[in-house]
DNA sequence: GGATAATAGTAAGTATAGATACTAAATTGC
DNA sequence: GCAATTTAGTATCTATACTTACTATTATCC
């Protein structure tokens, strides 16, 4: 079981811890969100009238899974799309009242829950790999994506 | 942009990091291994004969999703599967002659690409990483997982 | 030893996650 | 200003990843 020690398997493992970690904590708010659904929410308020592409950009997804989700954010009338009136082939995203308010209720909660997602570590060593996994991942991330 | 600073945004960039540079040296190497196959191979060869949910088990995964990646390796011809003698529900595990030369053969491969997993860290930090990672793991790890 | 509970595997359904390819539309080069 | 390239979105396909539910089988308990 030569997997233990390596990052992949390690890696993997908390990104599962994370998504039930997340998962738990809409399941009690009574919500039915996912993280990428919150991240794609979350590119939307900061950057009203971005289109799907740019969301994929910003929260570092490619264009078709993003196609799916703002189809079952759409489906569940947290955002609105429209076609461009600049551009015939983007499609304009903003979020309705109902995903504004959704947003901001939600907002505390999931801030709250990433100490949650690393258990096994107390506050010091948290921010310690905060910062680790920032500078990780900062190499692979697009200039302007602000995951710096 | 709330979600740079979360450390579920990060774990999942650093998965996707991950598996992309997984792919990327399999595809170099002429292969068709994902990083689950691989997971699931190791589990088979460091314990022959285990059955599937002991798979699922080792390497924390339930037991549907095992269930489709033994089947994907069977349809390769890298792992055998057999109605268990002791317990007819279950499914005895190998890896065929030709599952254990791949595994033997890729192995050198898989532990070399770990590192470009977190491009932005020196040895060091990785090193600081990893321990890091471990230890936040460690207490959702069902015990005799090795998952320490 | 027979009812009950637990377990192995599968099936069906949902949601990522990404590759590839295609259409429509916009941009660039010259 | 038009051909060539690029880009936005979608469609299709494969592979996770997990939940719930179901069947078959085994283990447990009294």
């Amino acid at each position: 079981m030569m997997v233990y020690k390596m990052a992949g398997h390690l890696i993997r493992r908390l990104n599962q811890i994370s998504t039930h970690v997340f998962a738990q904590h809409m399941q009690q708010s009574g919500l039915d969100l996912t993280p990428v659904q919150f991240a794609a929410m979350d590119a939307i308020a900061a950057n009203p009238g971005i289109d799907q592409a740019g969301v994929a950009a910003k929260i570092a997804y490619d264009r078709a899974t993003i196609g799916g989700v703002i189809d079952r954010l759409l489906k569940k009338g947290y955002v609105t799309r429209q076609v461009s009136t600049q551009d015939r082939r983007a499609r304009v995203l903003h979020l309705s009242n109902a995903g504004q308010t959704l947003f901001e209720d939600i907002f505390p909660t999931v801030q709250a829950l990433q100490d949650e997602i690393l258990p096994g570590l107390n506050a010091k060593e948290r921010a310690l790999f905060m910062e680790l996994a920032r500078k990780a991942v900062a190499p692979t991330s697009p200039q302007g994506s602000g995951d710096s």
